[in-house]
DNA sequence: TAGATTGTTAATCGATTAACAATC
DNA sequence: TAGATTGTTAATCGATTAACAATC
């Protein structure tokens, strides 16, 4: 199963996710594509073709089970594992992370958390110590990590992440707000949050020419 | 000019503002489709399609003025014009927001931070004041806001974006975790912090399969 | 002028939607 | 069984890429 499967589909897998755990949560048990299609705003068509990149997990003349298919989506995510995560860069956004429930919740451990300012290392956010930037290679040699969350200055995100890639982390989610270069067998996912902001500043300017 | 654009397009808008600028900053005056293209991984061939929905913006034989494409696009993206915003939600992620400094750059202004917490009321981040989310209708009513951050817990999300509605806001950047029903007049951006991650998992999973 | 590169039309590719046989 | 709904193939639609005449 799960031969090619496209960026579009992927893209559309948390929601579904999202959706199934609500439905689960409000004791809903079995789902037609019809009615998780309106609920989505996706076609039934399009919610079929998605989920049948991984296999046939709904029953004719039925529908799908909210939970195992919640449960099924879950795995495809990687949501049944844990990933050790550090945070690089102990500013608001860095709180963030540390400090959203969802992401323990999901399986994301953060194991450290790393910054330059003084001030700020040795204290503890929800539990876990601050580090200073200098001690990063020393720490990944002992301690291996999953993921990385870059949440530090656009100037020196580039220098930040050839670091984490010598000492051996292979998959960043990267907040500063510019594209990184990095070596194929690395994977960044950005979340550039300003592009987001202006798509909504576009669609406010351009309101009414739909 | 502009007439339906696709979302396809939309989207890499804030890309090409963003690489712009670092040109810009880079003291690079000139660019090609092709030279920009290499640089953000598209085409030559889009590029000159998605900036042609807004308009022939360069020369033939010679390519963009950087600055001047900056400016079209930044126009484009509404990035010309002054936002008021409100932050709904006085947690780390609208801390995050009321300090992140980028957003006042691109003429999105805080003048409203709300929260139920009293403990938090009085106080100012980046500034602004906290209010008591109690006041809401009464300082809309006085202080319209173009743009209303909802950084609050899912389960209050719907209910606040109904109240922003009735006191007349009508765009919405939410980062609560869940999908809001809102009225077609109104316009909402979703961050959805965890999708993304789930994108990194979803890749990290499959890294051996592509 | 010759060379380079755009703007734009045509061709291709991929994603979405429709349709329907299979089957619960 | 009859009705409903999936899984899957075929048709359509839209986005990306290629090509090239226009022109700086």
């Amino acid at each position: 199963m799960a031969g090619y499967v496209s960026d579009a589909v992927i893209r559309r897998l948390p929601g579904y996710y999202r959706h199934l755990r609500e439905l689960e949560a409000a004791g809903v048990t079995q789902i037609s594509s019809q009615e998780l299609g309106r609920r989505m705003q996706l076609t039934p068509s399009q919610i079929r073709q998605d989920i049948n990149c991984f296999g046939g997990f709904g029953r004719q003349g039925y529908g799908y089970k909210v939970s195992e298919l919640k449960g099924h989506i879950g795995d495809i995510l990687g949501l049944d594992r844990i990933h050790r995560v550090i945070i690089v860069g102990a500013g608001n956004i860095g709180a963030a992370v540390a400090n959203y429930p969802t992401f323990s919740r999901e399986g994301f451990e953060t194991q450290a958390i790393f910054d330059v300012e003084e001030s700020k290392i040795g204290k503890t956010m929800n539990g876990v110590t601050v580090r200073h930037m200098d001690d990063l290679e020393e720490y990944l040699a002992a301690n291996p990590a999953d993921i990385a969350v870059l949440a530090l200055p656009a100037g020196v995100a580039q220098d930040t992440l050839d670091r984490l890639y010598e000492s051996g982390v292979r998959a960043v989610w990267n907040f500063a707000p510019t594209d990184l270069n990095h070596s194929d067998d690395m994977i960044v996912v950005n979340v550039h949050l300003s592009d987001s902001l202006q798509i909504l500043s576009y669609r406010m300017a351009h309101r009414d020419q739909d």
